[in-house]
DNA sequence: CTCCATAAACTACATTTGTAGTAGTTGCTA
DNA sequence: TAGCAACTACTACAAATGTAGTTTATGGAG
């Protein structure tokens, strides 16, 4: 499934915060981007036409859509691209970029060398 | 500046394989999709007009382009998006979920281990 | 009950994207 | 030096995308 940026930042909204109104999510959306309420439904009819959200129950005249597709099989599809694309398909050369260019603070580096850390514990083991 | 997809895989042509032909470009694009010797050179023009490649010289009656823009520019508006959408915004949980899908063997493990201690050894100096 | 604010459904439209055909031109080979 | 392979420039067009207006129906307030 293709999914354009306008459709993945509604997306964002049904995976962050579950079912939701067209309302709720025009409102949400509002928040950093002035678009009519028209438009917002438009994006989540075609959603809905695409199958990666559904129509969970009513509240009022106001249908409460729900997300069907998870970030999961998104982000799946995604990330492979990005690190062909940019890192020549190389994951590792994408994670020593991401803490090169101090994007991770101390905190962030001292939890992934815990991780890593457990992650020899348990393979040792 | 905002590329397409095809237009993203032209220009990792380019930013691999340094100047080249519309010509050159189709043939390295025809190895992995089949497309008409137009096709890409619409996207070539396109991009072009975009200002992303610029004129070189020419080669008999080939155009030589080259890449105007860089990898880095693109990298840096695409990475923070996929980090905020499917990350939260925080770069350290993409790093572990791609570590956790084994994106990683054991050889890209030990390299992240080693920089990760070399950084450490250059911070406490 | 009646009325209306509001929500759904439908329609509209410019722009971008993927895809390719056609016309016109020219460097090179024989 | 003539003819063509091949290259550029231009045109075309359907589908996707971003954006929003119009029409119609109705839950709920008074």
């Amino acid at each position: 499934m293709k999914l354009s940026d306008f459709e993945l930042d509604v997306m964002q909204r049904f995976w962050d915060e579950g079912s939701c109104s067209a309302a709720a999510i025009h409102k949400s959306i509002t928040a950093n981007k002035k678009v009519a309420y028209t438009t917002v439904k438009t994006i989540v009819d075609r959603l809905e036409e695409k199958g990666a959200i559904g129509r969970e129950r009513l509240d009022g005249r106001s249908i409460v859509y729900a997300a069907i597709i998870k970030k999961e099989d998104i982000s799946k599809k995604l990330l492979p691209d990005l690190v062909r694309r940019f890192f020549h398909g190389n994951t590792s050369h994408l994670i020593t970029h991401l803490i090169s260019t101090d994007k991770l603070n101390e905190e962030d580096i001292a939890y992934l060398e815990g991780f890593l850390a457990d992650r020899k514990k348990n393979k040792d083991k």
